[in-house]
DNA sequence: CGTTGGGTTGATCGACCTCAATAAAAGTGG
DNA sequence: CCACTTTTATTGAGGTCGATCAACCCAACG
C-alpha cells in the first residue's frame, strides 16, 4: 500500500490512518469512526505544478487538505497588480470559512495532492461534528494570527526586514513539518515572494544577494540555507 | 429601562434583548434560554477613551462584545513602530480565537462599553452551543476575509489608494450599523489612520487634503463627507 | 493665558521602484 | 543529445513616491 508522503512525487494516500500529515490537520481532531466518514466523502486530487486550484469570486464547490506539496494563494487588483495572501503547506486546509465564493485564487507552486471534500457536504459533516467545529475554528484563527503578523510586516517593515521575517516564518513552518532543518526549501518564484511581501522582483533579489554577501545566508537551487540564524532572527524578530 | 446605545455617551444595556448590536454580533446566533445564560454570565464594561481594554502578550483573561464606542487593535514593535491590525466598532467581538495569550492590543478611541465574559467561562459555554461556535467561526472567517483585503492594500497600493480604500471600507461598516450616510465619523487620530495604513501622518493628511482639494471628500469635524462616491471608489475599487 | 496634542504644509532626502541588460536555468521539439 | 525558446534570477543606472525634518496653526483645557 502507497503511503503519503509529503514529498510531491508521491501518490495518493488510500486511507486517512496513513496520512502523513493528519495529527496537523484538522483531522487531528476526529476520533476513528469520524475518520471513517470523512474518508468516504474525499476524493483524492492530484495537481501538477501551476495547475490552478480555484479561482477568486468563483463559487467554492470544494474544500481542500493538501496532504503533499505546496500552493500560492492570491488576489488580483483590475489592473495586474497581484498580493500573494499566503502560501499553502502540506496540512494546510484550503475554504476554511466555507464561504460560498472564494475569496482569493490557489494555484500549486509543486505537484500537489490534497482531500478534496465538497464544501456542502463537508458542511454538513461540521454541523455534527463539534470537534471538527472546533477544530477548524482554532485554525481559522491560526490564519488570522498570521495574516495579522503579515500586515505589520507589509506596513512596518523595510525591505531587508520582509525578506529576514518571510524567510524565519517559514522556516518555523516547514520545522513543524519536517525535522527542523537549516535549509529552507523556497518552491515560490522570486517574483512570488515580492507579491507576498509588498516589493518587486529585483529587490527582493537584491536583499537575498546582500544577506548571502553578509555570509547569513547560502542561496542553493530552490531554497536557502540558514548560515546565522540569530542575525537573521535579530533582522526578523518581532 | 436604559436601552443600549450604538452612541458613545449611553449605560450599559440592562438585559440582552435590549441590545442594539445583538442581531449584529456572535450573540445574535443565540435563542431565548441561551441569551439569558449569557446574560448571567457577562460582566458590563465601560471605559473611557483612550483607555486600555487589554495588551499584547499578556494572559487574555477575558473576551469582549463591543455594543457601543470604537477601539484601536494594535501590534507594536520592539523600537516602537505601530502597526494597528483593526479598528472594532460596536458588535465586533474581541478575543475569537479564544487564545490564551492576546495577540495585540487594544484601546479606546472614544468612550466605550462592552459585554465582557471570562475567557475560559464562555469557551465552556462555546462548547454547549454549537450555533455560537459556528457563529464565532462565521466571524473570524469575516475577520479574515478582510485581513486578507488590508494585506492587498498594504502591500499593492499608493498612498491615494489606500486612503480611498480606508474611507470605502469603514463606510461599509458604519453602514451595517447606522443608516447609510455619506458622512464617515473618523474616531481615530490621522496617526492611526497612517498606522493602519503603513503611511506616516504627513501622508495621511496629504492625501486627505487632496481628496479634498479635488472635491471627492469633504473634511468635517471627527470625520469626512464623500461628496463624490464614484471618484473614490473608482480610487480604491479592489 | 500658556500648554499640549492633533493637524496641515513645505523642503529635502532616500528606500525602493522602474527600466534595461545580461546571465542562468528550464523546458521543448527535432 | 543538442539548438532554441521561455522563464527566472541577477545586476546596474536613474527616477520617484512617500518618509523625514521642521515650522506653524488651531482648538481644548487647566
Amino acid at each position: 500500500m502507497q503511503p503519503l508522503a509529503i514529498c510531491p512525487n508521491a501518490k495518493v494516500a488510500v486511507h486517512c490512518d496513513q496520512c502523513r500529515v493528519r495529527t496537523l490537520s484538522v483531522c487531528g481532531a476526529l476520533d476513528h469512526d469520524e475518520l471513517l466518514q470523512l474518508d468516504r466523502m474525499s476524493r483524492p486530487l492530484i495537481c501538477t505544478a501551476r495547475e490552478t486550484l480555484f479561482e477568486q469570486d468563483e463559487p467554492a464547490e470544494a474544500v481542500y487538505n493538501i496532504t503533499s506539496g505546496s500552493a500560492r494563494l492570491y488576489k488580483l487588483l483590475p489592473d495586474g497588480r497581484r498580493q500573494i495572501v499566503g502560501f499553502a503547506l502540506p496540512g494546510d486546509f484550503l475554504g476554511l470559512s466555507m464561504a460560498e465564493k472564494n475569496e482569493f485564487s490557489a494555484d500549486a507552486l509543486t505537484p500537489l495532492t490534497a482531500c478534496q471534500f465538497s464544501r456542502t457536504a463537508f458542511s454538513d459533516f461540521l454541523d455534527r461534528s463539534p470537534h471538527l467545529m472546533r477544530r477548524l475554528h482554532e485554525q481559522a484563527s491560526h490564519e488570522l494570527t498570521m495574516a495579522q503578523d503579515q500586515m505589520v510586516i507589509l506596513g512596518r517593515r523595510t525591505a531587508e526586514e520582509k525578506v529576514a521575517a518571510f524567510l524565519i516564518g517559514l522556516r518555523k513552518r516547514w520545522a513543524r513539518l519536517s525535522t527542523t532543518s537549516v535549509t529552507i526549501p523556497l518552491p515560490m518564484t522570486r517574483q512570488d515572494i515580492g507579491d507576498f511581501l509588498g516589493l518587486t522582483v529585483e529587490t527582493v533579489s537584491r536583499m537575498l544577494t546582500r544577506l548571502a554577501r553578509e555570509k547569513v545566508i547560502l542561496i542553493v537551487p530552490d531554497g536557502v540555507r540558514l548560515l546565522d540564524v540569530a542575525k537573521i532572527e535579530a533582522l526578523a524578530e518581532s
